[in-house]
DNA sequence: CGAAACATCGTACAA
DNA sequence: CGATGTTTCG
């Protein structure tokens, strides 16, 4: 152990050394604090604690998995094996299933996933006759989580005349009653959704001093990760749980609280010292990741915002290269730079692509670098955006596994009653719907005892109905005996699931059966790892649970060297030697929606802060002047945040220096700017030079240019300047339009200039005025 | 009832 | 643009 503990700095040592009591740890970026809770975990096993009464609450199942491994390492594996680690959701949906039957749920309940929730709703909010353009079923989905978060139970909303009154004025009366109908129908299902698992949780601690006090007596020893993204329901548990013992050690950075959009509260960690007595406050403050370039860049940026904890990080690290910025054309163009500077990167230092990550602010960000660096031949891997478990074929089949062991699972069964096709159509499932509701039974049920239900449904239709029922049955009775993976793979072919995919020979069809398959490859490991572990089994239902709270860097399989895409959400924790932060755009990032008020604002400026610290040794921002979104090319400013870093760690590059590859940049498009300057909305100590301006943004070149278009019309000059006119150019003069080519944004016109010949520019970015 | 054409809509971040 | 909902026709 001493051995392990002589690793760690003075900083460090100190709270992986304090046994008992409540204590916090600041973490600044990349400062160790994996190590800390790693090794204060093997400590406290060393002191004699049992890993029995060891709760670890993680970020990811990956990380609880990586820890866990390198505690067994310190420790040894059969002790190890005994701890408690994972994140809120999974912990916590484990003991739900072990108390399910005091809330009423059975132990099998589903896990409803996003889409699940969203159908859900949208079926209740036709079912009430309510008009789907007042509540969007988006709107509401995200109004119940909030509820949920903040412990406000149906029965609570009710009582409450404020959130009514709220839910009035913003024109959803009928919020309250979608609620009800939400929660009821979830619980007829046998189904939480993502929030359930934690507000359920709240509700078997209160409403069960027994239970409360099992488990109290159980995790004597908490400790908490990433504490600052903890939301209101997720605090109540970890504050129930740790009344007893005290022993409560969380560790997090109030700096980089980035998810108050699912309801995480900053202010438990800015108020943990008043929450419990004599806390102990630890604070991590070296940083051992990256250069004192990043280091001090990222501070420059954290200063701007007014709620933080005060502290200092720091390095001992080199002075590392500057930050660099770079400005692009549009997203393509973007993405085309990234990939060769990647590729440039990786010859002249001799580096993996495993050494690089590309961090955007959405998903929708990622088209452009994929191709860019599919192009370039560099291998990439995409993290999050639409999960493998949510596309159509696999859900489709996870959807028979869950009607398998949950037969009650609504969203289920109306996924797969009629696909592939079994001549089961909408009327036959609303009758059902009704049915249902006025037996107070699932749909499952009523379909088993259609004889005795009076429900108006032909004869040739109740048979399609009970052959489906007992397909399903007949894979009930395979689970008993089967594992996971022989069961997935009859029920694909036993449901024609394979055998419809197979119809559709076009790549997309294909690629459906391969994901299939990969599905099937999966659950084999997943059976196979199992056996190895004798706690658990490997049956159908724990592959369903991993599944279902399965974070996205779970899915992380070591296929090989690639470039790593991701938001920055999801590239919290991770670091990289070589970062690409692209699309610093103001409304992209920060966000449009997210510059109302002050503190969406600084949670932006969080994120940017995790983005740039994610960096080892180098850093680079690109910006685009426009940018599709919506289908449509629209115009860009740069990002307050390049601002918002002080000069002396930036390094702004000529953007001559790369768009030479572009043959299209060669004309002179931006012949009467100053490329090295960056050009910001407002300003700075700009204002004294005489010199036109460095840089004209496209918007403002609307008044300028007399001819043009809104800024939301791509085409600018379209059919106001013609070949023959004569125009005017601030440096190349007056010249004579010879031609027109390209369309909308790229529309181009070859003039000839008195002073400067022949040019072709390009309408969108020149300065023109038409003469004649 | 089913499939394909057609129309609409809404656009973060995610367990 | 792309996902989803609606209409239409066989």
């Amino acid at each position: 152990m001493e051995k392990y503990l002589s690793q760690l700095n003075d900083a460090q040592l100190a709270p992986t050394l304090q046994k008992d009591g409540p204590m916090i740890v600041i973490a600044g970026a990349g400062s160790g604090k994996t190590r800390v809770l790693t090794y204060r975990i093997a400590y406290l096993m060393h002191q004699g604690v049992d890993p029995f009464n060891i709760l670890s609450l993680t970020f990811t199942n990956k990380a609880a998995r990586e820890m866990k491994a390198r505690i067994a390492q310190i420790v040894g594996d059969s002790e190890a094996k005994n701890l408690w680690m994972g994140t809120f959701h999974s912990v916590f949906a484990k003991i739900l299933r072990i108390e399910a039957d005091r809330l009423g749920y059975p132990s099998n309940f589903t896990i409803y996933d996003t889409q699940d929730s969203d159908r859900l709703i949208r079926d209740i909010i036709k079912q009430l006759n309510l008009n789907k353009d007042i509540y969007k079923y988006k709107q509401v989905r995200s109004r119940i989580s909030s509820y949920k978060n903040s412990l406000i139970t149906v029965k609570a909303y009710f009582n409450n005349p404020e959130l009514i009154e709220a839910d009035v004025a913003a024109k959803r009366p009928k919020m309250g009653d979608i609620y009800k109908e939400y929660v009821d129908r979830c619980f007829k299902a046998g189904a939480m959704d993502f929030d359930d698992l934690l507000l359920k949780t709240n509700e078997l601690l209160t409403r069960f001093p027994d239970v409360l006090a099992k488990y109290q007596d159980r995790f004597r020893y908490i400790l908490v990760d990433e504490y600052q993204d903890t939301n209101h329901s997720q605090y109540l548990i970890v504050r129930a749980l740790s009344d007893r013992f005290q022993n409560i050690c969380v560790v997090g950075d109030d700096a980089q609280s980035i998810y108050a959009f699912r309801g995480a509260n900053i202010n438990n960690i800015l108020n943990f010292q008043r929450d419990y007595d004599d806390v102990k406050m630890y604070r991590l403050e070296q940083n051992y990741r990256s250069t004192k370039n990043i280091v001090n860049a990222a501070n420059s940026i954290i200063d701007k915002n007014k709620t933080k904890l005060e502290k200092v990080v720091w390095t001992a690290n080199d002075e590392g290269q500057k930050i660099i910025v770079n400005r692009l054309l549009n997203d393509g163009d973007e993405g085309r730079y990234v990939a060769s500077s990647i590729f440039e990167n990786k010859m002249n230092n001799q580096l993996k692509n495993s050494d690089f990550a590309i961090l955007y602010r959405t998903n929708a960000q990622s088209r452009a670098m994929e191709d860019a660096l599919r192009k370039r031949g560099i291998e990439y891997r995409i993290y999050g955006g639409l999960s493998f478990y949510q596309r159509k074929e696999i859900k489709d089949v996870l959807s028979y596994l869950r009607l398998i062991i949950n037969p009650k699972d609504e969203e289920a069964l109306k996924r797969v009653i009629n696909f592939p096709a079994r001549g089961i159509g909408q009327t036959t499932l609303d009758r059902l719907l009704v049915a249902a509701s006025h037996y107070n039974r699932s749909i499952f049920e009523v379909m088993k005892n259609l004889d005795k239900v009076d429900i108006k449904i032909n004869s040739g239709t109740k048979q399609k109905l009970s052959d489906f029922v007992t397909m399903i049955e007949s894979f009930q009775i395979m689970n008993e005996t089967a594992n996971a993976f022989d069961l997935a793979e009859h029920v694909v072919k036993a449901s024609g699931l394979i055998k419809e995919f197979n119809k559709d020979q076009t790549p997309e069809g294909i690629t459906r059966i391969e994901n299939i398959e990969e599905m099937l490859n999966g659950m084999k490991d997943f059976v196979e790892e199992q056996k190895e572990l004798a706690d658990t089994t490997g049956s159908l239902a724990e592959f369903l649970e991993d599944v279902a709270l399965a974070t996205d860097m779970d899915n992380d399989k070591d296929d090989g060297d690639k470039v790593a895409l991701m938001t920055i959400h999801l590239a919290k924790g991770l670091e990289f030697p070589y970062v690409y932060i692209v699309g610093m755009e103001e409304d992209l990032f920060p966000s449009a929606m997210s510059m109302n008020t002050r503190s969406e604002l600084e949670e932006e400026r969080r994120l940017f802060y995790v983005a740039l610290t994610r960096a080892e040794k180098q850093a680079y921002l690109t910006y685009t002047l426009s940018r599709y979104r919506w289908g449509k090319l629209i115009d860009a400013e740069p990002s307050r945040f390049i601002e918002e870093i002080d000069d002396e760690y930036l390094e702004f590059l000529k953007p001559k220096e790369h768009q030479r590859a572009n043959p299209m940049l060669d004309a002179d498009i931006f012949g009467d700017v100053e490329p090295d300057k960056i050009r910001f909305k407002k300003p700075k100590k700009r204002t004294t030079e005489k010199k036109p301006p460095k840089f004209i943004p496209p918007k403002k070149l609307k008044p300028v240019s007399k001819v043009g278009g809104s800024g939301e019309d791509a085409n600018l000059f379209d059919g106001k300047l013609a070949k023959g006119n004569i125009v005017e150019h601030m440096r190349f003069g007056k010249g004579e339009v010879l031609k027109i080519e390209g369309v909308g944004a790229d529309t181009k016109a070859e003039i000839n200039f008195e002073n400067g010949g022949v040019k072709k520019l390009l309408l969108r970015f020149a300065k023109l005025e038409v003469l004649g």
